[in-house]
DNA sequence: AAGACGAAAGTGGTTGA
DNA sequence: TCAACAACTTTCGTCTT
């Protein structure tokens, strides 16, 4: 018998917006967007295949592998041992009663031994709030995972001592959004998480100077496809915005502005010469600046790159 | 009435002495 | 440590659609 390759599963789903059934899963933005009107169907994906191919029964059965794999954002890499909570042999059949107590003693031991000292009960604390931010902000695994590498070197070199363990996983986020290329400023950080922005930048800050990062700038055109998206605007849009921004780059004037200014007034120009207008509050109120921002960078922009603009 | 525009004063962060 | 500085915000009055 012939062997096939596991095929992808079929997509069924269909595009709220227009219908169509072509879909495509971008895991780099871990989101399932429509291929025919770039509407956005499902934000948050997760890579459920394995990360390896089998092209027939042997190759399938040789790199299949049981158990997690391992992770950073476990205190252990999700290593350790874990009894579970079924009172059942591999048979599936009831324990007798002196061997479910028995069990019970060793479950109790287990979860004692798994987070033994103080560091480990740290680590563990510091790396489930970094989860838990990562989940609050839809963030891809990548970043996850990024963050908690960060998060075990600043231990590694001593660096979390006096200072808040959620203020420094907080930062460690943003570093890692930063490095993944993940468009995301304090502010999102900062309201996914107990810390105010200034304490989250105070520890950014400090961590890049103890590990000797350097961070690039972020660029604002990944800013214009996070705002297009969340303005719920065509692809088009994105495009143009992009164009503009291409040219405004050429003539140096995004330079010493704020990226998430410009990508904004970058937007509003482009969804105002695809007619698909967009007021400034509404575009300020997903970029977080004022509209008197949009309106400088605005101002600016025209000015230089000479716009007809039909209203 | 909503949106856009612009002036003026205020704010918070960075830089360099 | 402090002042200077640029970018940005806040506020508010006026104009336009």
């Amino acid at each position: 018998m012939k062997e096939e390759n596991i095929p992808p599963s079929p997509t069924t789903r269909r595009c709220p917006e227009c219908g169509s059934s072509r879909l495509m899963k971008d895991y780099e933005s871990a989101e399932i967007v429509c291929m025919d009107c770039g509407y956005v169907v499902a934000a948050q994906l997760t890579d459920q295949g394995p990360e390896w191919r089998a092209f027939d029964a042997e190759q399938r059965e040789k790199r299949a592998r049981a158990g997690a794999p391992a992770t950073f954002t476990i205190h252990d890499k999700g290593l350790s041992t874990t009894i579970d909570w079924h009172d059942r042999d591999i048979h599936g059949k009831s324990l007798p009663h002196g061997q479910k107590a028995q069990i019970y003693r060793l479950r109790k031991w287990q979860k004692r031994i798994r987070v033994s000292d103080a560091t480990e009960r740290n680590l563990a604390f510091a790396l489930s709030e970094i989860s838990k931010i990562a989940h609050n902000l839809n963030l891809p695994k990548n970043v996850l995972e990024t963050a908690s590498v960060i998060y075990r070197k600043a231990v590694k070199e001593r660096l979390i001592r006096g200072r808040s363990i959620q203020g420094v996983t907080a930062a460690t986020i943003y570093v890692a959004c930063r490095q993944c290329g993940v468009a995301r400023t304090l502010e999102d950080i900062s309201q996914a998480s107990p810390v105010n922005k200034k304490e989250v930048a105070r520890c950014y800050r400090f961590l890049l100077k103890q590990l000797d990062y350097f961070i690039k700038p972020v660029k604002p055109g990944q800013y214009i496809t996070k705002f297009c998206n969340q303005l719920t605007m065509q692809g088009k849009v994105e495009e143009i915005a992009h164009q503009i921004l291409f040219a405004a780059t050429e003539l140096k004037l995004t330079s010493g502005r704020g990226p998430t200014g410009i990508a904004a007034a970058v937007s509003y120009i482009a969804s105002i010469l695809t007619g698909e207008r967009k007021t400034q509050r509404e575009i300020a109120e997903i970029a977080q600046v004022t509209e008197v921002t949009i309106r400088n960078r605005y101002k600016e922009l025209v000015e230089r790159l000479q716009f007809i603009i039909y209203l």
